[in-house]
DNA sequence: GCAAAAGTGTTGTCCTTACACCCATGC
DNA sequence: GCATGGGTGTAAGGACAACACTTTTGC
């Protein structure tokens, strides 16, 4: 099986002109992405964040991003800041949204769409050190680079309501978890308090659990049992919610 | 009070130079905005849509969209593209997605942010027909321009979650409407049936509907009850939504 | 044995669903 | 008077919220 490139058959290319040249009358704005990386540690919801390299911003804290390649797509782009940070790959990683203010950036327009990242902490071990990057909790940062506060913010909020109707929260735990390490993550990023057993009750009830047969070590209290998220029965079972809640 | 625009005084562009080279740095790359224009008519859920301007899909159907100029935001260039297309100022809009893959578009690399907006269809007249611009009904519209026909796709998606959490329905509706048409709305979004008499109750025991009193008139059948939509209720009630639902 | 968190059930309330008959209008 | 859709209530089932005591471990 062969297939060409066809933006260079001649063909092509003779129609493609009115559209290149269309194209071409556009005017051209310089692409960012940046990345909420989000993570779960010590009870805390926390953030991944450097400190800003430009002088304006010197010491304020600042959202992993870069420019957008011009061979690459904002999903790729995102993937590669948060590989390039933090040595992951693979790990849950979302449009949230774009934000375009034109005095946003201090060096000119810039336009950055903004991804969200889940990560399990222990995981992983931050190898590069650039920029002071450090995690930080989301509750106890005051100002930011650029926008960056704003976008934080709406971040935040878009995964509160995104952990309610979608299991993100399995992310930032360790593959195997005890129910009352699912409970602080809903804790901490909603910000409320669940009552255990009814919280206990509801996954239960979802069978989305699957029991490992293993116990916690070397905790001062009884050891709770540990689990793993069952993503095929997720896929299986899905919800197709038809009603009307304002 | 007098303001300075910053980016004139001498301190402040020295500041900025480091930021400014970095900018310079970054590709570049054309912008545009297409919205996803909702309208509702004949118990159809609609689109507005144009012919393609470009040979390469003569014939074929493309969102409403526009270029970015330089000096504008990606919400001032929305809502310029809809008063441009509608005459229509002041109507609901939100960003969707920023799509961008490489090659959406056969005149070069080009991003688009989409928005969607609702409008009543009745309101408002087209009075530019360019393009042969005009309402399609969304089960109907088979191929489209470029990857016009997939952003539709999850423009509906987006549309079916959204009116479940937020009243959005009411903005495809004239002021003052019937429970059926409100019914209707929401049966043309989502592809379903739902039961007139727990649709009403539903409705009824949110308090967000104000009886005006008003009937409706030459209908073959006995005429039904025109509502308002209370929306300074509706701002005071918003629910604050703590519950786990995948 | 004490501190600390795990584990577990019941009850009342509310929301959702399913379902059938009479009413007002235009023709 | 008939066709068309408007308007209404109830009962059963399911989900959610509130709440307290016993168990297991480390120290």
């Amino acid at each position: 099986m062969f297939e060409y490139d066809k933006s260079l058959t001649g063909i092509q290319s003779s129609v493609n002109k009115d559209a290149m040249i269309l194209v071409n009358s556009y005017p051209k704005v310089p692409l960012t992405v940046d990345c909420v990386i989000f993570g779960f540690t010590d009870n805390l919801l926390k953030v991944l964040l450097i400190k800003s390299d430009l002088e304006q911003y010197k010491d304020q804290l600042s959202l992993l991003g870069d420019m957008v390649k011009s061979n690459e797509d904002l999903d790729s782009a995102a993937n590669r800041v948060l590989l390039e940070r933090t040595g992951m790959q693979n790990v849950y990683l979302e449009q949230v949204h774009t934000f375009s203010k034109v005095d946003r950036h201090p060096g000119g327009r810039v336009i950055t769409t903004v991804y969200a990242s889940l990560l399990d902490f222990k995981n992983q071990e931050l190898k590069i050190h650039e920029n002071e990057l450090k995690w930080h909790a989301l509750n106890q940062i005051s100002e930011m680079a650029f926008d960056h506060k704003h976008i934080l913010e709406v971040c935040h909020k878009w995964l509160q309501k995104r952990i309610q109707e979608h299991p993100l929260a399995f992310s930032l735990l360790p593959e195997k978890f005890s129910l009352r390490q699912l409970q602080n993550v809903y804790e901490a990023i909603l910000g409320a308090q669940l009552d255990r057993r009814n919280f206990r009750k509801k996954f239960a009830s979802m069978g989305l659990l699957i029991d490992t047969n293993e116990m916690e070590v070397h905790v001062t209290h009884r050891p709770g049992k540990l689990y793993k998220f069952d993503y095929a029965q997720y896929e299986l079972s899905k919800r197709n919610w038809v009603g009307i809640d304002f």
